[in-house]
DNA sequence: GATCCACAGGAATCCTCGGGGT
DNA sequence: ACCCCGAGGATTCCTGTGGATC
């Protein structure tokens, strides 16, 4: 049944994108200075929800430029992972192979910007995907002044990454250049999906009308449109089904919905994701009452304070909102 | 209007960890 | 073996906010 499980997940970036040839050559064009010659491009700041694409085209793009351009170098830096000062510059570095002697988290602060300054090779573009949840946001500043390197910025919200930005820095990327990613519409992920039905799947395994629903369940998310493509598939496999059925793919939503949440409250902490279950288990629960449960829950709580600083976290990662302002702000999950 | 309460969040400080130098 | 250093997380301390109550 699978000829290319490749195809089905969810890092696959595949050769040629669909629906995107507004945002795509928009960001190559932008790029286009390294391909000529011309100089240095703007950077480039790419927000839209989540699975719209952007990480995808970020990359498909790159890779397309690395075609052209001989010598080029290039690094995907997911800056959730990479949240602190120290981590950034150090996948930074990592991409052109400056961190060989460069063990210690307590470097000099200065350097591993050294470093980077230091570089004279090839232009360097670098992918900052998930920048809101840089602790540090003065790394934006510091990869923005180096010379040779070209910045490509993901985030869900402009907002997000703008409103914590200090005036140097915000007037600094002011003139970068903003591509929004809308979301998906019904056909656009039918066709990605065919896409990807084509490339891994055997032919007849699925038709339109069950890609078709599956579309309709990912609700504009392409991600989970691909992970329920797959669970589905898996499901097919393991119950030696010849063809992916309206039953399956029905049972293959909710646990595709749940890995996509499930990547995000893996990156938690036990004690975030404590607090986190307490609130999905009430529909708007006060600061309180939180720590009250969460000081039950566990042996050794950590304080209010730093519960409230989890909070603000997981509201940045979209989990939760909170409602109202000081006195009875409630908490809710994000559903 | 004064006071209290429950909470938010900034700033300073403490603590711990991992690796380097001696 | 020992101390030192810097980073990052947690804690402590504190000020501010806005509704409730007297």
């Amino acid at each position: 049944m699978i000829t290319n499980a490749r195809v089905l997940q969810p890092e696959f970036i595949p050769g040629e994108v669909k629906h995107r040839d507004a945002e795509v050559s928009h960001l190559s064009d932008t790029l286009r200075p390294i391909a000529t010659n011309e100089g240095h491009p703007t950077p480039s700041f790419l927000t839209g929800p989540p699975g719209a694409g952007k990480t995808c085209i970020a990359r498909h793009t790159v890779t397309q430029l690395r075609e052209n351009v001989v010598d080029l170098n290039h690094q995907y830096v997911n800056c959730w992972e990479k949240y602190s000062r120290f981590k950034t510059l150090y996948a930074v570095l990592d991409g052109i192979n400056e961190t060989l002697d460069i063990h210690r988290q307590s470097t000099p602060r200065d350097e591993l910007l050294d470093r980077l300054r230091a570089y004279d090779g090839p232009h360097y573009v670098v992918i900052l995907d998930e920048v809101d949840q840089l602790q540090d946001k003065d790394v934006l500043y510091d990869l923005h002044r180096t010379p040779n390197l070209t910045l490509i910025l993901i985030a869900n919200r402009e907002e997000d990454v703008f409103s914590f930005l200090d005036e140097r820095l915000r007037s600094r990327l002011q003139s970068c250049v903003r591509i929004k990613f809308g979301q998906y519409n019904l056909s656009e992920l039918v066709a990605i999906l065919r896409d990807r039905a084509q490339w891994g799947l055997e032919p007849g395994v699925i038709d339109d009308d069950g890609l078709e629903k599956i579309a309709n369940h990912a609700a504009g998310d392409a991600r989970v449109a691909i992970g329920i493509l797959r669970n589905a598939t898996q499901f097919a496999v393991q119950n030696d089904h010849d063809e992916i059925t309206n039953d399956v793919i029905r049972n293959a939503v909710p646990e595709a919905i749940a890995e996509v949440q499930q990547e995000t409250t893996e990156r938690l902490t036990d004690d975030q994701q404590i607090i986190y279950e307490i609130i999905t288990g009430h529909d708007g629960i006060r600061s309180g009452d939180l720590y009250d449960e969460y000081c039950t829950r566990v042996k050794n709580p950590k304080t209010q304070r730093t519960m409230r600083n989890y909070l603000t976290k997981l509201e940045q990662y979209d989990l939760i909102r909170s409602e109202g302002n000081t006195k009875d702000r409630r908490y809710h999950p994000v559903t």
